[in-house]
DNA sequence: CTGTTAGCGCCTTCAG
DNA sequence: CTGAAGGCGCTAACAG
């Protein structure tokens, strides 16, 4: 009923409102960018007209001509998965709430998919860009340069590069969970990871793990490190692999929650017990990791936190604004009740 | 090292490329947009000039001169909470298959956030939109209907209306839930369930199952209706919260399966026993229901489905293909563990 | 503080 | 099958 059937077939533009307002278009325009500079009168007989003929500023229009989409992209491994979903929420709250519109695109671990993705979120005018991990294609980076987009990589943390990251360090992470295990009196170690080519972070994790065993001596030979794609069913599977060995492991460290999830389910049906006969740990204390029974002993990584810092971050950046370098965020080993010293025999 | 730096400053143009290959813009437009009815020869010519220059097209002014943006919206209550993951991820795959570029926003079951990030989606002139869920501010659809934009409305069904569905009844769902109960025994049910006012499909599962009792001369009184955001957490409590009644019911009917998942570690706790004591089923069919002690009578819904069609409907409307009316998606119970006759006492 | 003037990079008739 | 010309809706100097 309201105006609305002024420009039913074709949209109001900012001329119509310039007209409708008696002023230029440019005052408009500037009504819409730098409010501040435009005299409360006309402010007011623009703001009339806009709600009068409910006007939308055409975004294309506007990144056309001033180089800016307003857009912002993000571009995760998946979005199935609880992996990144807390941070991804949180990442898009805060660029909305900013006034920027997000794209999003998952490239299942694929490198030539981000790239594909890139290219076309690139195309499109992102005015920055969310990355996982450390690991991208020297192009992407490349690319990113010569169009002068502020970029993060997120879950992540490599100093001697010179990306921004927002994240924690896995490695050390990871380490600090084979330590605690070796403090209980572990020795015998054996890790479910996802793929560790195509996954920086896992392989982070692996390394802390193997560093951290090799620092007493210890070492987890080849058999013992299971590669899978990331679910508890894959756990479920690893895990009876695992305790099949002729020599099964006393601690089983799983690089994504969801393994240790199935792992746990998985010792029920092989009559197994959890931290008695076999420990397990987790990473990333997802909600089940409390709830479960035994509870998870796994290391806790501030999700929703990289998220939002990492929307801080791209946005201060576009806004011109002093940037503090972002700081590896803390992580913290949340002891439940699913590891034990080894049963001895 | 390529002809990368040509233009490291400034990205080539069509302009460019038009002059690199010795043709006139709109032939490379045409080769961009239209590549049958160029020749051979100058398509061979001009393709060499574009991967010379390494030219990306400017998606912007391609959307202002075109009416087409080659985006694709889609808006859903959270990114989070593995409720929508799958069917956005299969919503995006598709998407990206087609060449469509996948804009985001979650609105967290809010009325006035769905409303702004669909008018900024409009300015941003995405080409076709996905919503969840059936009830949406009818200035929505006027907006819609104004800018000509294709859009789906998904895990709802609605027939009497005349939006474009894509999903499955949850009223006759959770109606069949009621009824498997009621053959088993049960008269005393409960129900946890996210807020009816503003999440219609939790608002259709209660009426299936009022409707289903009634039918058989049962009801459930507003006590044993309990609502919560939708967590396993808050599952927990409403679970202690129902059996504390001097009166427990018999069977809970969980809206969304976190509450179900809640329910049953929380009766643990408490020293019940699922399902002698109290029966429990929950929505959705997640990976956890079958892993779960004991495991969960659910019924399954077709969630990477309902993303994988909508995107299909989507992207067909936008071909001006035929488009076949999308038909209400099956449904199944899948009968676990969870739930067994009434206890008698 | 406001109006004028040029484009931004591409698509789309219309001729040839 | 190809080229020329105009304009999509808005912003960005530049004057006034």
């Amino acid at each position: 009923m309201k105006a609305t059937d002024i420009n039913l077939s074709k949209s109001a533009t900012m001329g119509d409102v310039a007209r409708a307002a008696g002023v230029a278009p440019a005052t408009v325009s500037r009504y819409l960018n730098n409010p501040d500079v435009v005299s409360p009168k006309t402010k007011h007989k623009i703001d009339q007209a806009i709600r009068a003929m409910n006007y939308v500023p055409h975004a294309a229009a506007r990144t056309l001509a001033s180089k800016k989409s307003r857009m912002i992209g993000a571009i995760v491994p998946s979005l199935d998965s609880n992996l990144f979903a807390p941070a991804l929420e949180a990442f898009q709250s805060q660029v909305s709430k900013a006034g920027y519109t997000l794209v999003v695109a998952s490239d299942n671990y694929d490198a030539e998919q981000e790239f594909k993705h890139i290219n076309q979120m690139v195309s499109h005018g992102i005015d920055a860009l969310l990355l996982v991990g450390s690991s991208h294609d020297e192009a992407i980076y490349q690319l990113l340069k010569a169009k002068q987009i502020p970029y993060v990589l997120t879950w992540t943390t490599t100093p001697q590069e010179e990306h921004p990251c927002i994240g924690f360090n896995n490695k050390i992470a990871a380490a600090n969970v084979a330590n605690y295990l070796m403090d209980l009196g572990h020795t015998k170690f054996a890790m479910i990871s996802n793929n560790i080519k195509r996954n920086d972070r896992a392989h982070k994790r692996l390394l802390g793990v193997r560093d951290a065993l090799a620092l007493r001596g210890l070492s987890m030979s080849d058999e013992y490190l299971v590669e899978r794609p990331i679910s508890a069913e894959q756990g479920r599977e690893a895990f009876r692999l695992l305790m099949s060995r002729s020599e099964p492991p006393t601690a089983i460290i799983c690089g994504s929650e969801p393994f240790a999830y199935g792992a746990i389910f998985e010792s029920k049906h092989l009559g197994l017990e959890v931290p008695r006969d076999v420990s397990i740990t987790g990473f990333d204390d997802m909600w089940l990791a409390s709830l479960i029974t035994p509870s998870l002993t796994t290391v806790r990584t501030p999700q929703q936190k990289v998220g939002a810092l990492a929307a801080d971050y791209l946005i201060a950046k576009l806004t011109g604004k002093d940037v503090a370098l972002p700081t590896p965020l803390e992580v913290e080993i949340i002891v439940r009740e699913s590891c034990a010293p080894p049963s001895k025999h």
